[in-house]
DNA sequence: CCGCATCCTTTAGGATACTG
DNA sequence: CAGTATCCTAAAGGATGCGG
């Protein structure tokens, strides 16, 4: 059995999509401290990488009826496993990559 | 520490790269096997990436000054690694997919 | 606050033809 | 055989402004 790499339904490879995992890593986030956490994504941008992480069933979007509007996103199981996976390729990074290519947190 | 997992030098994602993983792990291969190996690309295309991946590390490019010409490519320590990592995607995709996004080999 | 509408730029990727 | 050279398309990503 071999992997079908190449068409995975997942969009783990798009520019923001790691971003938002380690964003939401800590529990439910609101749109804004989404946008804070990741300073360099457009709201534009957020916006459409989380609507497909949400058909893709990786976050769930939650938005409440008040005013100001208030929604907040939060990793589903299955987000979370796409989390672990790239801890995983961190763990592999850190164990074959030069130091050069780490970063310290 | 964490994984600067937005400033990777590699173009693991791209589309034909870890195609050229696999088609490389048998050992070192001519232009065209690869190319036999994996039709749907085009000349151009399988060259540049086979060109990102030299310049990334990941392939050797072995010129033979013969004719007809003819040029072998093969894994580096460095690309047989990256291809660890193809394994380990695949292998973590095989616990954490349901059964329709895997397909037999 | 959240995010849509609009417009724009960049780039990966591809089709086709040609060459040392 | 192993590529270049050209031209082209689609789509990701971004900038800015408006609106409930």
């Amino acid at each position: 059995m071999e992997c079908r790499h190449d068409a995975l339904p997942y969009r783990v490879g798009d520019k923001w999509t790691a971003h938002v995992l380690r964003g939401l890593a800590g529990g439910r986030r609101r749109f804004t401290e989404l946008r804070a956490e990741i300073p360099a994504v457009t709201a534009k941008v957020l916006t459409s990488t989380l609507r497909a992480m949400e058909r893709e069933g990786a976050v769930t979007r939650t938005e409440f009826d008040e005013n100001p509007p208030r929604v907040e996103y939060e990793l589903t199981e299955h987000g979370r496993k796409l989390l672990g996976l790239l801890d995983m390729c961190c763990d592999w990074a850190r164990k074959n990559w030069a130091r050069e290519n780490l970063v310290e947190a």
